[in-house]
DNA sequence: CGAGGGCTTGCAACTAGTTGCATAGGCCTG
DNA sequence: CAGGCCTATGCAACTAGTTGCAAGCCCTCG
């Protein structure tokens, strides 16, 4: 895969521009897959190339045109074949992680500084995405169904991941306290 | 970064060639940082030739000879700079998350197998790392430090990534049961 | 001896993603 | 109308990682 899948998700929940969906990415699908614009405007135009999403010259008043792309059926069927392949799962890739491992080789005040700053960014983290939660589904998941569940439980996701680095971080700190 | 710094920390824990490292990766750091051997090599010679790490030719009996790396001073010093500089926190990237939110999009059924196979994987990991965890630490991190406190800590987060894997999949799969 | 198989190193070509910059439309302000 | 700023698109060069393959060394088995 990579990007493309993702933004065939993305065009599907709602067609958009390459700076539209930059902006989305960047809080919602970019939780788990972060993008830039040069790379999302990369990957746009070739799955344009290929026949999976077609482009449409918007024009807008007080702002430059933009080139909205949707989903045809061929890249919707590109898109459901890819989701039903498995997906070999892919250990995580961390930085940090290498830095606590390594710590012992270097100034340790240091790198618990670094730790800190993490720590401080996941909690930031954390409590943006429980404020999402509480605004979008203050009923809980109850009633969702399709999409929105899914939505929903990605968001529950998020919010899973940043209280394992609280914790796992925080353990740290302690054990090195 | 990249692998640089991953493998100074590797090689500082102890000296080992390109196929030594690969192997050694794959249960430990790899845990946090996945490495083929092809990356491995090209690497080390990049290292070589910035003098990070040193070489020397190690003849074997039964096999043919290794390379065997080492680090240098400066790479020493290149590392403990590393280990001291901010971390940004980089968002998890993930593949199947995308499939968990797009899978409105495509056969449903499917997804959830997909889902189910990576479950079963990450009890197949988590049973492993307890077993490391029963096997080298039965007394817990007790009288631990230095190295082998973050060893164990970071073994510790590796148990962390898989629960959180298996408490989200199962969350997954409850909502659409 | 020769074939096969594991260990060891590595190249080549490709794919994905990052970084830095360029261009252009349209607004607003001085 | 010139300058600055925001939106919007995109190119070019680079870096990192992946995939597929090759080649040499050394042993064992037939």
């Amino acid at each position: 895969m990579a990007l493309d899948h993702a933004l065939l998700v993305a065009l599907r929940e709602q067609p958009g521009s390459g700076l539209e969906l930059a902006k989305r990415f960047s809080r919602s699908i970019g939780y788990f897959w972060p993008a830039t614009h040069q790379q999302i405007y990369k990957v746009l135009g070739r799955m344009e190339t290929e026949g999976w999403v077609s482009v449409s010259e918007v024009a807008q008043t007080g702002k430059p045109a933009k080139k909205v792309y949707d989903v045809t059926p061929a890249g919707a069927d590109v898109l459901a074949a890819w989701l039903a392949e498995p997906t070999d799962t892919h250990t995580m890739r961390s930085e940090l992680a290498v830095k606590l491992r390594g710590a012992s080789f270097g100034d340790r005040a240091a790198v618990l500084d670094v730790v800190r700053a993490n720590l401080a960014d996941h909690h930031v983290r954390l409590d943006h995405y429980r404020q999402l939660m509480k605004r979008d589904y203050t009923d809980g998941p109850v009633d969702l169904a399709g999409l929105e569940l899914d939505q929903y439980l990605v968001l529950r996701g998020g919010i899973r991941v940043e209280e394992f680095w609280i914790e796992w971080l925080t353990e740290y700190l302690e054990a090195h306290a």
